[in-house]
Formats: C-alpha cells, structure tokens, sequence
DNA sequence: AATGAATGAGCATTCATTCAT
DNA sequence: GATGAATGAATGCTCATTCAT
C-alpha cells in the first residue's frame, strides 16, 4: 500500500517538477498526487530527500526501458543501436521524466551516493557504448567523459524529438549516426572537406 | 558609470548563481557585487530581468570569446579545432560561466526573444560546424539539432575540464575528435567490430 | 473553526486599520489576531481579498444592525427615524468599524463586484430613506446620490458622535432631523431669513 | 523661483495622488513635476510635510474660489446658493483636488495644526451656512458639526458631479435645496407621508 | 539649487516542515 | 496512516530619505 502512494507520489512530482521547475512546493506536489501535504511528508522526510528518491527513480526507469527485455546477442554496434532506440523511445514516451532529471542533475540537490547510485543503475546502459571505446577518441580518456557524452547526446536527441514527435526516427537515426561516430572513429575520414593538412588534433 | 556597476553586478550574479543555483536571493547577488539591495534594482527591475541579461552576457562573452581574435582562413577542420580550442578554454577559465548559462538555459525564466538573442550571438561560432554537416549524419536534420549536439558534447568537455584542469589539452582533443567525426562521418566507419550485419541505420 | 478564525482576522483588521490607516501591515493584522503571517494567508489569500473581505463584512455587519431586529411598521418617518437611530448606534458602538468602512471606500482596493454587493447589503436600510424621496430635492436625481447624501450626513454624525460619545442623543436627532429635511423638503420653507428675491434655484 | 517649483510639485502631487492614493511614491510625484528625486526634498523635507502642505494649499484654493470675487449683499439664502454653486464648481473643474482632499482628511497624516489652519482657511465660506444656523436642526449643535455635514454634503454632489459633468445644473441644484433644509427646516414639514404620529425627534 | 545613485528598513507573500486531531 | 492549520524564516521588491557631485 505504501508503495503504491509512494509511487504516486514519484510520479506526480515528475510531472509538476518538469512543469514548474525544482522549486514547485511540495504542496503542489501533494495535490498532484491526491493527498495532503503532511501525508507526503511520511513517504519522504524533505523535500531533498524525494528530490533524491525521485532521480534514482527516474535512473532506474530509464535503466530498466534500455536493458528490458534484454538486448539479443550480436554485433556491438546492432546492440547499441537497438539500445539508443530504447534510451530516446523512453524519453519520446514521456519527456517530462527526461527533462526533470536533467533539472536534478543539475542542480546541487543531489547527494553524492544518489548520483553514485545512479550511475550504477545506468551501467548495463552504459557498458555498451563503453564496449566501442578503444581505438575510438575517448580510448585513453576516463571512461565518465564517454558516458557523460554519450548521455548528452541522447539528451540531445530526446529534447529534440519531444519538440517533434513525429520525426522520431529521423533524429534517432541521426542521434545514434552521430554517437557511434563520436565513440568508434579515430582517424581522419573522409570527411567533407578534402584538403586537411595544417589541422592539429 | 553605470556600465561598470552593471558589469560587477552580473559578474557576483555569476558567481552566486554557480554557488547556490537560480534561487540563490537577489540580496546575496547585491551583497556580492558590494551593493545593498535596493541598488540592486536600479540596475535591473527585477530578478527575471537581470536573469536574462546575464543569460546574454554570458552567451556574447562566450561567443566574443570564441570568435576573437578572428580565426585565419584555412581547412574548415583547422578552424573548427581553433573555435573548439577557445571555447573549451573559456570554460575552463571560468566554470561558472558555463554551469550559469546551462542552469538558466535549462530553467523557465528566459524569455523567447532573450534565447533568440543567445542563438544569434553564437552563430559565429556556430557556423563553423554548421559547415561540416553536408554528408555527415546531420546532413537532413534541422540545423539546430546539429547545433545542440555540439553544444552538448562541448558542454560536456568543460565539465571535464573543470573537474581535472590539468587535463585540458587530453579532453579538448578528444572532445573534438568526437564532435568532429560525430559532424563529418556518414558512413560506416573501419569501426572497432568488425562484423556488422544486422543494424538497422 | 475556521469561520470563528476568520471573524477574529477581520475584528482584528478592523482595530488594526482604524488605527494605521489601510497601509497597516499584514504582519501587524495577523499578531492582532493572534496568528503567524503565514496563517494569515491561510484565510485570505491576498491582502486585497482581505481588504475586500472586510469591507463587505462591515456593510453587513451595518446592514444587519439597522435592519434587525425588524422595524415595526407604521408611518415612514417614524421608521426611517427608527434605522437613523439604529444606524448612528452602530457607529457609536464601534467607531473603528465606520472610520475602515470609509477608508477602504475611498481607497482603489476595492472591486467593482466587491463595492456592488455592499450597496446591495444596505439596500434594505437605504430604501426607508429612498422612499421619501418624491416630492423632494432628489425627487429627479438618481437613487445613489439620495443614498450617497444620506450616508454621508451619517457618517458625519457618527463622527460627532465618536467624538463626544455622551452627545448620542443630541447629535442623533439633529442628524436625523437634518436628513429628513433635506430628503423629504421641496419647497421654500419658512426659513430663518425673511427677505428671499433673487436666489435662484 | 523656488515659488513657481513649489507650486509645480504641489500640482503634481495633485495629479499623482488622486490616481494612486496616498501611497503613491515622492518618486513618482517628483517626475510628474518634472523635478529629481532629490530637488522635491529641497522644497518639502520630508512626504508628511509635502501632503499637509497639499492639503492646505488645496483647502485655500477651494476657499478662494467660493469667496473670490466677494459675494455680493443680498438675503442671506441667496448668497449661500452662490457660494454653494462655486463650491460645486471648484469641483466640477478639477475633481483630483476634492479626491485629494478628501484622501488627506481621512488619512493619520494630518498634524493637528493644519487641520485647524484648513478648517480657518474655509471660515468665510462656512460662514454662510453658519448663519442659517438658528432655528435649524442644528441650532443647539456645535459649529463643526454643521459645518462637517455642509462638507460632506457638498462632497457628496462633487462626487456626483465628476461623475455626470453634464448634470452639473441638476445635481448643483438639488444639493443646494437639500443642505439647506438641512440646515434651515426645524419643523415638521409638510412631507410625502401624511399620518405621521408616533416619530419621536 | 539640482541631480540621481545608494541605502536598508519594511512589506506582501511563499513554503518546507510540524503536530494535534 | 492521514489531515491540513499553524509556523516563521526567507524572498523579491519598494520607497522615503541622504549625500557626493
């Protein structure tokens, strides 16, 4: 029973957050939930600490629509692609999870140990993208740079599509085009301008 | 006169607003730029108001920082890697800059015309990568798609930066590295798996 | 319980303003009744509902001192003579009451609906006064200037009355007996001065 | 010099107060006057100082228009009604002055001394209505009380005046004829209602 | 005299949190 | 466990007044 208030609380919050920005009062939050403002205050003792709940929340969310079902065995960058898909699907399905993530992440309400946690929840995530690293430009880089690019780019991508849902698979494809180069290519290609000569990295 | 106290004052707006996000007061703004309160508002009416200046100042002071001194014509990858250079180094120079611009960008108090100034400052800046995307994965996709990307992923690369300063020359290039194949590359790259027969884009 | 709160914030509005004029703080309100600042705004959500709030209380509270118990029928004068006492005793009763009724009339606080529905509140007492009029000076003039004359000679008596409260009796009656006339007289009286040729109206 | 500035700000404090209320900032008065903030100080020393002066400034030219240019010798109703009429008048031409007035008398603003100096200032046109005195209703009342229920009267028609300009003769007429059976009838009139027995004044 | 930037106390209002019921 | 009134510190903003120029 707990848990389900619990629930409905986290999933209120998502939404008045990405409405009103972190500083929407826990009343709202309450009413969006369908209960009183002392009840809210027996699922979470603060505010920061559903602020925290809810990040990890999302995390895991977010963690489980990329890794469930699981991804079939296969040729890394066919995983990754379908694991991108999953990743910007999730923020298509619902933009306000993403977007109030972000506004967590940015903020300073966050605990070490919840960010800690929910890079963890995240790495099954992860580790795919992180598999393509060597020979790629983040090969002698730590492995956080990769994943904090990587996490942009789908942020990237997912604020892109929630601004236009119907294109959705033009700027996944495009966004996933993009990350894999990003991870996989060291060289020069055969880019759009032929004569590179002077260029320095 | 004026211009000076002006300038002190979004320079302590950036500094707080780094220290203690959007809520931080305005009288602790005005207590660290070495006003009281009330002078505060001779300066901007209101909270929004100085917000939304500091949002364009900090765009134009990044984009000046960027453009100047001009880059010399060459290979579009040189001064790609130029501009890329200099705006990683502003953002190591001040992180503050950067995380204030990010937490404004990312709140409701910008106004519609006041992020289409901060578009237009950054174009500049932004055309030189705009240059690369015919061919590349962007090649169909709406200009500020590309544009965020590469925003994001520098965004990225200062985070870094700032979080190991000694690091710079390693996370600017490889930062670059990614931007730039992530722009330019179409096709299937001599990637790190070789054998690719499913995947779909 | 909260009506009993809520009649105690607008009892103590009302000493408090008389005293302080409308610009008496909501702090200052609040402590008078008892209450936080916060609790306040539990009540009345702006200080202007507030304000609006106790205004239309006070035409009631007024309406109801004059019109109840009822007023036994019999000849108009007798009657109108009747809710003039009635109304002067009010006044007398609790000066603060007329001195806030007043100032928040003459304020800009006040809504259309807000001064609307207060006229409405007195029109059982102001009809006593309005029935007089044909025959009279207003007998032409529309209704609100008879009733805006008339409460004007009232709250001008009651302020002779706040001042010297042992003259109630004296004051009342010649109050009275100078409305009436004004209301109800139309032609040439046998006035103090004999030799009337040239006066106009 | 100094004279013509004085007069400026008390214009324009006229204009000001009489939209905003007494509340209304010295700031915004000083712009209305075409003045700085800091000059306005050079002329009032403080705000209390610049709204008893208004007030009695204001209170001297309502006196000067009713008495100026001097009434002439007639019956004592006559030279009332003419006094009346420029009262009217005065109000009629600038309704900001009767506003302000009133703003001013209702207000805690007022030190005692210039409420006597006002109530002086309106003597010789007071004088009139004081004469009518004897064998009215108020004959055995104090001066003020008379003299207040004139005012309010007066007010009252000014009210109705500035609201309908082009009833002015009407309205003028009217509250002529009932201050002065206001003031005059002792008796029982001969009034609309016929069988009147048990009133009591 | 005139100016207008500077001051800081004061105000209406909000909000996380508590607690008696 | 649920409720929502109560709390009071904190916030954005205003304004009369001062004073260096």
């Amino acid at each position: 029973m707990s848990d389900q208030r619990r629930a409905a609380v986290l999933k209120a919050a998502t939404r008045v957050i990405a409405r009103d920005g972190l500083t929407a009062s826990t009343a709202s939050i309450a009413a969006e939930a369908g209960l009183s403002v002392g009840s809210l205050f027996n699922y979470f003792p603060t505010k920061t600490a559903l602020i925290n709940a809810l990040y990890l929340h999302l995390k895991r969310d977010l963690a489980g629509a990329v890794v469930e079902p699981s991804i079939p065995p296969g040729p890394l960058r066919g995983r990754a692609w379908e694991a991108w898909r999953r990743w910007i699907r999730w923020g298509a399905a619902d933009p306000d999870k993403q977007r109030v993530l972000m506004l967590i992440d940015v903020s300073h309400e966050l605990t070490g140990r919840t960010r800690e946690d929910g890079v963890e929840a995240m790495q099954g995530a992860d580790s795919l993208f992180a598999e393509a690293r060597p020979g790629g430009p983040f090969a002698d880089q730590p492995l956080e740079f990769l994943v904090a690019t990587v996490g942009a780019m789908a942020a990237t991508t997912m604020e892109a599509v929630a601004r236009e849902p119907e294109e959705f698979e033009s700027r996944c494809s495009a966004g996933f085009a993009a990350v894999w180069a990003a991870i996989v290519i060291s060289e020069r290609p055969s880019g759009s301008d032929a004569d590179e000569r002077r260029s320095r990295p």
